[in-house]
DNA sequence: ACCTGAACACCGTTCAAGT
DNA sequence: ACCTGAACACCGTTCAAGT
C-alpha cells in the first residue's frame, strides 16, 4: 500500500496555520484585543484550545502573524507611481489599515520577525533612494518617515477604539473632547481653551498627510542634505 | 467627646490612592504591565485586593493615574526657554519619560480624563502662539507635533521593551537586528540590505529631535503659513 | 468609612490520552 | 501527525462580613 504524503486531509477543512489566523483577524477587528481567546478561537474553529497549540506557539505569535497578515496585504495593495506619491500611498494605506484594524498598531512593534517591518522599510526605502537622497542620509529620512507612519497611525487609531469604546462615533467624540476643552478655565488653560474649535473641525487624516508632507519637505531641502548639524547639543544632555 | 474629620488616620501610614498609584509605578516600572496584578499590589501594600477597589475603580483607572502621575512630572521638570528650545525640552522629556517608564506609552492615549493630553497640549500651544503662529494654524502645528512625540515615542519606548524582553540592552538589539537585515537577499530587499550598517550606528534619541527639527522648520516656512493646499486631492480619497 | 479575604467567572498554557 | 479536553495556575472584580 501507498503512503499517502502526510497533511492535507479533505481539503482546508483541517485545522491550518492559515485559517487559525484567518479566523484571529475576524476575533480581533469584531471584539479587538480582549476578544481574541483561544477559547473563543477554538469554538469558532469547532476544535479544542489544545488543538491550536499545535499550529501555533502561544498567544503572540498568534498576533504577530496576524499583524503580519493585515500588513502584507496593504503593502500588496499600495499602486506604485512617482516616489512622493508612492511613499504617501504607503502611508495612507497603512494609516487606514491600522485604522480599520486597530490591534494591529499595538502589535507591530512587538511583531517577533522583522517581517512586518522590513515589508514597510523597502517600498520605502525605495523611494528614497529614486528621490536620490544621499546615502549617508537614507536611513535618516527612511526612519523617521516609519516612525512618523507608525506612530500616528497608532495614535489615531487608539482615539477612534477609544471613541467606540464609550459607544459614540468620531465625530461625536471630537465634539465631546472639544466641549470639554472649551469648558476649561481660560486662566489655567488658554491655549486647550482657544483652540477648542479648530479641534473640533480637524480631519487626522488630512493633518496625517500634512505631515508627510512636511518631512518630504524637509528631506528634500537643501539645509537638510548638508548632514547632521549637531546645533542642540545642549538640549539633548540627558 | 469631639469627633475627628474622617480619613487621616496615624499619619500617611492608611491606605491613601497616592500611595497605591506610588506602588503601582514601582510595580510597573520593575515589571511591566503584566506585572501589574491587584494580587501583587495589595501584597506590597500589606493589604487585601479588595481594598484597593475603595480607593480605585478598576484597573484601567488605575493605569490612567499612574500614567498622569510620570507625565505631570515630566511637565512640572521641563526648564521654558525660548520657544523651540521650550518645545525640544517638552518633548524630550516626554521622550525620556515614555522610555524609562514605558507602560506609560500605551496608557497615555486610553488615559480616560483628558488630563495628561491636556498637561501637553497647554506648553506646547502656549509656544506656538509665542512664535506668532497665525490662529487659524495653531491646532494643525500642535496636532502634528503632539501626535509625532507621543508617536514616535512610544515606538521607541517598545522597542526598547522589545529588547529588554529578549534579555540583551539597546546596542545588542541594534546589532542583532542590523545583522539580521544584512543577511537578507540583496536581491528581494535591497534596500534593507544596503542600509543595515546606518540602521546600527542611528541614536533614536538624536532622530527624535531631528525629527522635532524639521516639523517646526516646516512650520515657520512661508509656504506652510499661506494656509493649506489640498495639493493630493487624489491621494487622499479612500 | 474603610478594610478583609473568600468566591466567581474568567484567562493562557500544558499534557496525558486518543485517532 | 494531529486533535481532544480536562487540569493547572493564574487573572480582575465582587461582596458579605468585619472594625
Amino acid at each position: 500500500m501507498v503512503k499517502k504524503a502526510p497533511g492535507r486531509p479533505r481539503q482546508g477543512e483541517s485545522l491550518t496555520r492559515e485559517r487559525i489566523i484567518e479566523a484571529s483577524i475576524e476575533l480581533l477587528d469584531s471584539s479587538g484585543e480582549v476578544g481574541l481567546t483561544f477559547r473563543a478561537l477554538s469554538e469558532r474553529l469547532s476544535t479544542g484550545p489544545g488543538a491550536i497549540y499545535w499550529h501555533i506557539a502561544n498567544k503572540s505569535d498568534l498576533l504577530s502573524a496576524a499583524c503580519d497578515a493585515v500588513v502584507a496585504r496593504a503593502m500588496d495593495e499600495t499602486v506604485v507611481t512617482t516616489p512622493k506619491e508612492t511613499i504617501r500611498a504607503v502611508a495612507l494605506g497603512l494609516f487606514d489599515a491600522i485604522n480599520e484594524h486597530p490591534w494591529v498598531g499595538s502589535a507591530i512593534t512587538s511583531s517577533v520577525g522583522l517581517s512586518p517591518i522590513v515589508r514597510i522599510l523597502e517600498p520605502v526605502g525605495e523611494q528614497i533612494r529614486a528621490l536620490r537622497v544621499p546615502e549617508e542620509q537614507q536611513w535618516a529620512a527612511v526612519g523617521t518617515l516609519i516612525a512618523y507612519i507608525l506612530g500616528v497611525s497608532k495614535q489615531n487609531a487608539d482615539n477612534g477604539q477609544l471613541a467606540r469604546t464609550r459607544g459614540f462615533d468620531r465625530s461625536d467624540f471630537l465634539e465631546a473632547m472639544s466641549t470639554a476643552w472649551s469648558k476649561l478655565d481660560p486662566k489655567q488653560y488658554p491655549f486647550a481653551h482657544s483652540v477648542a474649535g479648530q479641534f473640533r473641525e480637524h480631519d487626522d487624516r488630512v493633518d496625517f498627510i500634512s505631515g508627510i508632507d512636511l518631512i518630504l519637505k524637509g528631506i528634500d531641502s537643501p539645509r537638510h542634505r548638508s548632514g547632521p548639524q549637531h546645533k542642540h547639543a545642549a538640549t539633548l544632555q540627558r
